[in-house]
RNA sequence: GCCGAGGUGGUGGAAUUGGCAGACACGCAGGGUUUAGGACCCUGUAUCCUUAAACAAGAUGUGCAGGUUCAACUCCUGUCCUCGGCACCA
């Protein structure tokens, strides 16, 4: 048995000492940055899920280092931030003990016996001044290149942090909808528990309101489409002029994950799009100011859109609450409505809003605009539906081509207008009782097969050109009992009555329509459209229609219609660039391009993080700290809990915020904010190789040089998009600011996958989080690093299971066993050493392949299956053991055997290898983790002898051995076959009609 | 709704990219060893069926339904389900 709590302790020790895999960052020279995120050190210490990057990270690291290269291998924390402070808080004590105290847990407790080649002499910790001075250092020169900027804007707040969040810290809760209100209302039946959305804070997951507040941004937009563009020259050799992993060794080359890569890319979300101005005409009707009205005149509205062909569709114009024309654009008469709707809309808080479903509401400005392709007038509406931070903050209502413009003019009764039309097809709904009972059997004669029932038996009915329109019109019409009408929506829309049919394209028609139907139906007339009917609600409310549905808000391709010469063409193809093209000429339009990425909101209102360097003076405006006075020094503030009257608790300080004015040097005062914690993170891996560097500059450039970008990157999923991001956006800012030579921080992300406990998701909540102290006390290091990675895929994480472990346990004692009962194990069969050799080949190759691609399961899969043949190999040669005394006795091949099995291991299971190294090589002080990684054969992997399956029609009969040269030749490999006993039995008398065979592989006889 | 990943034994998962499905491990069963338990070692372990039983033979089998092929977990078409991410983005 080995004893793993002697071992480990013993060699942290020796190679602490020796310092056995300290870099020399200066003189390296085969550098690679291999790096791990950092934790924040939370109270509760590193759970088990933290070992994964860990374990991999180093497992990679020290691969590499065996083949040669000056691994760096840092770690650090990310120390300042909500995290730590909320935990402070609820711990009572102030976070710049506790942080002292969980670092020194994490990093002395825990993360020093897991057996890595982190460099402690080069640890980074974001709430050391040393650092936090370059973070602060960084703002000032965003700000100096004018990438930072004060604003106001509607913020993210969370009521139980009491800060400002941005929408990135924000999830999508599913909450169940408080059930007793619709039971309780009469006359509406009991629904299931509804399950509604809600945002919520990250951390919290208390829901979050929305405030106006004064924020420093960063303009992470202006870089929207470098970051977007760049992500398609993350691959391969991009970046690789001295690459450090040759392509072959990572198998999937120096790049990104397409999945982290289309994440990105849709958080970026780029849209080219049409910007469309609509001008105003009727002034007589506009709010008082005299400025406001000139300055209306000359704009117009200015809206986006990415469906420019719909432009003849437009009945209305949408405005975000927020939009700055609001309030010169509304009528004395909509004032009043207008102001409550805005007010309304401000106080509502996003669980209110969202708990309202995606039902719209919005009010009428009073004031109109031309629509200048057709000089048609449409109503100006705001509406909280449309976002001020998107687009241009307003929108062209298309309610026929757009469903939220649907539901929208449906509710306010805004007009319909069809300007596209779904090509050849259309759909009927009739009432059973119209017609009589034999009538779906004249539909399906007359060759309707498409034919459905709903729920109460009524027909439905679909079909797809426009000729059996007109034979369709005549069945119905006389089959029609005359109290009853019929439907039939499509690339027409049409009511057949008994004596006449109608068709529906405009409201003039829609008017005629509804009399027609009030005649039968006297409970019609309070319908101001036919959408209702069509959509089967009779109420007030408008609920999603259903069977029409498609047809009535139709956004896919079709025809154009009702729009001027464009008339006949492909809506979202050729008419659509004909639109585009005629508007653009006429200066009514331009093409434009959006995206959904927002600027980054660096203030946080809280009292744990960087103060932001900035000073506010009365007469020079925002002034940046000079650099000679950085680091502003966090103060030490005893009630740092946040205030929740949107101010840092900073602003308590009153003697530190007085200051001087860099610039007038009159009395100023100081920012109270402190900055976002994804800031921290967003510079660190710059720092690890130039920790110490404390004057003039955050790092050596020359050392950055060397070692940077980062050659892999390994962290969770959850950041693929956040941290990542701003993390390449900073890169790319301080490149253009020529303070680095790159834009590009990491070479090669990887996303490993989550680990799940006894299938279910590991989560503080839950409280099924596993302290890996228990493992490493009762199993070790060597056994939890590999049990992780053995799991299951590196990328999809897998399930811990207590009884697992284990095994991975066991294993290692096997390894142990087996070395230390047969040092010196003699090799008698030349069979058995042939075949040792070649299993040893193969496996460095399989080993070697794995761990160059990340493939940590199969490569210690492999590793078990050659323990497992070494193993019979004992079995086998043990009683052939010469009589003479065995310790004289040595035999080369089974030393290379064990001597491979232990360097393959070391990777994985540094402790126990090395303590087995010095074990083999008794003389020898030499660390096995300076050994070089053992090559393989190929002639060897070659020249072993194959086995050919053989199969008849398809189906394994046999197998049969060969020697390599006679696998690969067909009459060689038939000959053998035709003399099996098992293929000449299922053959019988049967012919071969064909042979397939495939050269060391099998052969296929085909009867 | 949109985007992405995935459905293989009792369980976690393999499968050279179209060529022996279930590597490796867990669990379970039987045996050995042990005073006992644990640990350790050996053997077996997809399902069904034939046989008194063993040896063995056969059939079925990678979510479901089709297709391509001498050959499909792998490719194509359709469909169902699960898990992630985004979501009033015009």
């Amino acid at each position: 048995m080995y004893d793993h709590t002697q071992i480990e302790p013993k060699w942290i020790k020796t190679w602490d000492k020796n310092k056995t895999f300290k870099v020399d960052v200066k003189k390296a020279k085969k550098p690679f940055y291999n790096l791990a995120m950092f934790p924040y050190p939370s109270g509760e210490g590193l759970h088990v899920g933290h070992i994964i990057p860990y374990s991999g990270v180093d497992t990679l690291g020290r691969f590499m280092r065996m083949r040669g290269f000056d691994v760096f291998e840092p770690m650090g924390f990310d120390a300042f931030g909500i995290h730590s402070e909320n935990f402070a808080i609820k711990q009572g004590i102030h976070p710049k003990t506790l942080i002292a105290k969980t670092t020194q847990y994490f990093r002395d407790q825990q993360m020093k016996r897991l057996g890595t080649l982190f460099d402690w002499e080069r640890e980074v910790n974001t709430t050391d001044p040393n650092y936090y001075k370059w973070t602060q250092w960084i703002f000032v020169q965003m700000f100096k290149h004018g990438l930072a900027e004060k604003r106001k804007a509607p913020v993210t707040y969370c009521p139980s942090c009491k800060t400002v969040l941005s929408d990135e810290q924000t999830e999508i809760a599913k909450q169940s909808q408080p059930q007793g209100l619709t039971d309780k209302t009469p006359g509406v039946e009991p629904s299931a528990p509804g399950v509604v959305s809600v945002t919520v804070c990250e951390r919290c997951k208390t829901p979050i309101e929305r405030r106006e507040l004064e924020q420093w941004f960063f303009q992470i937009t202006k870089y929207a489409n470098k970051l977007l563009e760049n992500l398609d020259h993350l691959n391969n050799d991009v970046w690789g002029k001295d690459q450090k992993i040759p392509e072959k060794d990572l198998k999937n080359g120096i790049n990104w994950s397409e999945k982290t890569k289309r994440a990105q890319r849709n958080w970026i979300g780029k849209q080219e799009g049409i910007e469309i101005k609509f001008s105003i005409k009727y002034q007589e009707s506009l709010a008082s100011s005299d400025t406001g009205r000139a300055s209306i005149k000359q704009d117009g509205i200015t809206v986006f859109t990415k469906f420019p062909e719909t432009i003849f569709g437009v009945t209305y114009i949408v405005l975000a609450p927020e939009h700055k024309l609001v309030s010169q654009l509304t009528t004395p008469e909509q004032k009043k409505a207008v102001e409550e709707y805005i007010n309304q809309v401000k106080g509502k808080t996003e669980q209110e809003r969202i708990a309202e479903g995606k039902t719209k509401t919005g009010v009428f400005t009073g004031s109109y605009v031309t629509n200048q392709v057709n000089g048609e007038k449409v109503p100006v509406w705001v509406a909280d539906y449309v976002l001020a931070t998107y687009g241009t903050g307003a929108v062209m209502g298309v309610p026929a081509h757009d469903e939220r413009d649907f539901a929208f003019a449906r509710k306010y009764g805004l007009p319909i207008k069809r300007v596209v039309l779904p090509k050849n097809s259309h759909k009927s709904f009739i009432l059973k009782e119209s017609v009589p009972s034999d009538f779906v059997e004249t539909l399906k004669k007359n060759g309707y097969e498409n034919i459905s029932y709903d729920f109460n038996g009524n027909i439905q009915v679909e079909f797809n050109y426009d000729q059996f329109a007109n034979s369709f019109i005549k069945l119905v019409a006389q089959a029609l009992d005359a109290k009853y009408f019929v439907d039939v929506v499509g690339s027409n829309n049409i009511f057949v009555f008994k004596d006449k049919v109608m068709y529906f394209t405009d409201s003039h028609d829609e008017k005629k329509i509804i009399g027609e139907i009030t005649r039968r139906w006297p409970d019609f007339a309070k319908n101001r459209t036919l959408f209702p009917l069509m959509g089967f609600q009779w109420g007030d409310e408008v609920a999603e229609t259903t069977f029409y549905h498609d047809y009535l808000c139709f956004e896919e391709n079709g025809i154009l219609v009702n729009s001027k010469g464009f008339d006949g063409m492909q809506s979202q193809k050729d008419g659509r660039e004909a639109i585009v093209e005629w508007m653009v000429k006429q200066g009514w339009a331009g093409r434009k391009t959006t995206f959904k990425l927002r600027d980054w909101c660096i203030s946080r209102q809280r009292y744990w993080g960087p103060p932001i360097p900035m000073i506010n003076c009365s007469k020079c405006g925002w002034q940046p700290v000079p650099e000679k006075d950085l680091p502003v020094v966090l103060p030490f503030v005893e009630d740092y809990q946040p205030t929740g009257d949107g101010k840092s608790p900073l602003a308590k300080d009153k003697a530190w915020m007085k200051v001087k004015c860099p610039k007038c040097q009159g009395w100023a005062e100081r920012e109270t904010d402190v900055s976002d914690t994804f800031l921290d993170s967003a510079w660190y891996f710059l720092r690890y190789p130039s920790v110490g560097l404390t004057d003039k500059e955050p790092w050596d450039r020359t050392v950055t040089k060397k070692w940077l970008p980062v050659d892999i990157y390994i962290g969770g999923n959850e950041h693929a998009v956040l941290h990542l991001m701003y993390a390449r956006f900073i890169t790319m800012a301080l490149k253009d600011m020529d303070f680095i030579d790159f834009e590009e921080p990491f070479k090669k992300f990887f996303a490993h996958g989550l680990l799940i406990k006894e299938g279910v998701k590991m989560s503080k909540s839950r409280g099924n989080v596993v302290n890996p102290n228990i493992y490493l006390d009762k199993y070790g290091a060597d056994t939890l690093r590999m049990y992780i990675l053995f799991l299951g895929p590196y990328e999809a994480g897998g399930d811990f299971r207590d009884t697992a472990i284990a095994g991975t346990y066991r294993f290692l004692n096997r390894i142990w066993t087996l070395i230390n009962n047969y040092p010196n194990l003699i090799i008698t069969s030349k069979e058995v050493s042939q075949k040792l050799e070649a299993v040893k080949n193969k496996t460095v190759k399989k080993v070697t392949d794995d761990l160059s691609s990340l493939q940590f399961n199969t490569a210690i899969a492999s590793l078990m299956e050659y323990y497992n043949f070494l193993s019979d190999v004992v079995t086998k040669e043990l009683p052939n053991q010469p009589k003479q005394n065995k310790l004289a006795l040595s035999c080369a091949e089974w030393d290379s055997a064990i001597k491979v099995l232990v360097l393959l291991l070391a990777p994985f299971a540094p402790f126990i290898s090395e303590e087995l190294w010095t074990q083999i090589n008794k003389k020898s002080l030499q660390s096995v983790h300076d050994q070089p990684w053992p090559k393989y054969d190929e002639s060897i992997l070659k020249n072993q002898e194959v086995v050919i399956v053989v199969q008849v029609n398809g189906k394994v009969k046999d197998k049969i051995t060969f020697s390599t040269q006679e696998s690969r030749v067909q009459k060689e490999v038939e000959k053998a076959v035709m003399n099996s006993p098992k293929v000449r039995a299922t053959l019988a008398n049967k012919k071969i009609a064909k042979t397939i065979f495939v050269p060391g592989r099998l052969i296929n006889l085909v009867t």
